[in-house]
RNA sequence: CGGGGCGUAGCGCAGUCUGGUAGCGCGCACGGUUCGGGACCGUGAAGUCGGAGGUUCAAAUCCUCUCGCCCCGACCA
């Protein structure tokens, strides 16, 4: 008798879409709330997420010449103020340090003492510190190109705060780096760019659009700024990664220069790079469903989980070993840049609530084990992903695995590819663009909307009113250029169509 | 920081209007029956009712102030 379809997510996507993101993150144990305002605690399925995306990153950044170092988490007040749009961009949300020490006061309770004589800002983006390093760095041409990577946390007092996709503490990655043309420099910031690109398609399997920002959503200070553009299930942009041309602002502001060939004085061209812990949280909502997380296999803690069923054996322990040396074998396969990880799940628990506990994971493969299955050297596989269940020959499943894992990860790209395909629409005009965007943003249902591709004449007017009135912006002027036309704001000529959308 | 909602056991909630001994479901522990997709019966442990003041014989409940969380907006990765 087939049982009522439940969803172990409450509510859906389709019922609450930001309450079905928090369920997510809890039900697949991917992080909680901590004590500390706007900060959240990582656990270790999530964390595990990061550290592949650290794995691969880092393994990235080398192999295209960069070095990791490591810069202090304190920046002198003093140095944020050197840069003038850095400074107005982040003053409005740093963490300040103004002492030292606690001491008793009068009523038993800690108060801060030891006045600093400069306060220390906690760093929410480092260009600044490490830019007064690279001053010293850098005194030739022949120094250059600085190329430079740091693994660190920033701080950024956001007023409002979501799981993953923004806390006031958050991990990322920041490439700095040194050149001796504004050439080599943007080439820097679009190669990274691609590499960016190229680690969310193909490892994360979440589609993104190259573009380039409007002066408007540009990082404060810099010359220009690229991003890859994801769209999420409710149709929503998630900004996941930004590159940037910093050209000579920081340059000047930091004092870095270097003597050329001719033996002339110059100032450098820096860009700057980052992807943060944001992009676990753009994991989850590309893939997820009404059952949880579905994690793609590049990517995944552990790519098979064993669930063996001993609870009706006659001997437990033969099946247990059956699925220890499954689990083995497995391990020693390659899948791409690593071997297989397999999770052994030997918990006494009911084995349908094991079972859960893993789709809430998103764990791409479960192999259920039994007796039965063993008699007939066996394994019954289901995949996360397409929910298929079928019972293979022991042999084939090892020899067919990462082929499967393969499959699963193409087919969560383009299944997120097609979504955002059929959100994404043309619009030549602002009644149609007004209609598609409506003006019911404050259902927790998510709208119908997603892209709207239009052309736009460079007015930052239009951006304002479209953010005023549509709560809609300028997402990205993407790199891969649509035909010339014209704007349908203001009837001016356009070059190309542009990317607007509601974003996290 | 503005608007709205909410803080009661690990989680989800009722109780608050109308003050009178702290409740329910899930989870957890133990025992038993079960077991190939979220089992059932029994027993049990678990709470400074977010915090601080106040009113009162008596406060989860009324008043004041605070802290935090969620949603929307502004800001932003």
């Amino acid at each position: 008798m087939a049982k009522k379809e439940v969803n172990a997510i409450s509510p859906t996507r389709a019922e609450n879409y930001p309450e079905w993101y928090q369920q997510v993150i809890r039900a697949a144990d991917l992080a909680e709330q901590s004590p500390v305002r706007g900060c959240m605690v990582i656990k270790p399925w999530g964390y595990a997420m990061w550290e592949n995306v650290q794995r691969v990153l880092d393994a990235k950044f080398k192999a295209t010449g960069h070095k990791n170092a490591y810069f202090p988490i304190f920046i002198p007040k003093s140095f944020l103020e050197k840069e003038a749009e850095h400074v107005e961009g982040f003053a409005k949300e740093c963490a300040v340090v103004t002492h030292h020490r606690l001491e008793a006061g009068p009523d038993g309770k800690l108060v801060p003492a030891g006045e600093l004589e400069e306060p220390l800002i906690v760093r929410p983006t480092s260009e600044t510190i490490i830019g007064a390093m690279f001053s010293k760095w850098v005194q030739s041409y022949r120094d250059l190109p600085l190329l430079i990577n740091q693994w660190a946390n920033v701080v950024r007092w956001e007023l409002r705060t979501r799981m993953f996709l923004r806390t006031t503490e958050f991990l990322w990655q920041e490439g700095h780096t040194v050149h001796a043309t504004p050439e080599e420099a943007i080439a820097e910031a679009r190669k990274m760019l691609d590499v960016y690109a190229e680690f969310a398609e193909t490892y994360m399997a979440m589609p993104v659009i190259k573009g380039e920002k409007s002066p408007a959503e540009r990082f404060p200070g810099a010359v220009s700024t690229w991003t890859i553009e994801a769209m999420m299930q409710d149709g929503k942009a998630l900004q996941a990664g930004t590159s940037h041309n910093l050209g000579q602002n920081f340059a000047k502001s930091s004092e870095i220069k270097y003597l050329d060939a001719q033996g002339v004085l110059q100032f450098a061209w820096t860009t700057s790079w980052g992807v943060s812990t944001r992009l676990i949280g753009g994991l989850v909502m590309t893939h997820s469903d009404d059952d949880g997380l579905i994690v793609p296999p590049r990517l995944a803690p552990a790519h098979i989980v064993i669930l063996p069923v001993t609870a009706k054996a006659e001997d437990p322990e033969a099946v247990l070993a059956y699925c220890r040396k499954l689990r083995d074998e497995l391990c020693a396969l390659r899948y791409h840049e690593r071997n297989l990880e397999v999770e052994l799940d030997e918990r006494d628990l009911r084995g349908g609530e094991k079972a859960w506990s893993w789709i809430k994971k998103g764990v791409p493969i479960r192999l259920e084990i039994g007796p039965r299955d063993m008699a007939q050297n066996a394994v019954f596989m289901a995949r996360r992903d397409t929910k298929d269940k079928e019972s293979m020959a022991r042999d084939a499943f090892i020899s067919a695995a990462p082929g499967i894992l393969d499959a699963m990860q193409k087919g969560m790209f383009e299944r997120a590819k097609a979504f955002r395909q059929s959100r994404t629409r043309e619009i030549d005009s602002e009644a149609e663009l007004y209609a598609y965007f409506g003006t019911n943003q404050d259902e927790a249902a998510p709208s119908q909307a997603g892209f709207a591709l239009t052309h736009w004449s460079g007015d930052p007017e239009i951006e304002a009113k479209l953010k005023a009135e549509l709560g809609v912006t300028l997402r990205c002027i993407p790199l891969e250029a649509s035909a010339p036309g014209t704007c349908p704001f203001t009837g001016k000529p356009s070059k190309q169509r542009v990317i607007w959308a509601r974003a996290y």
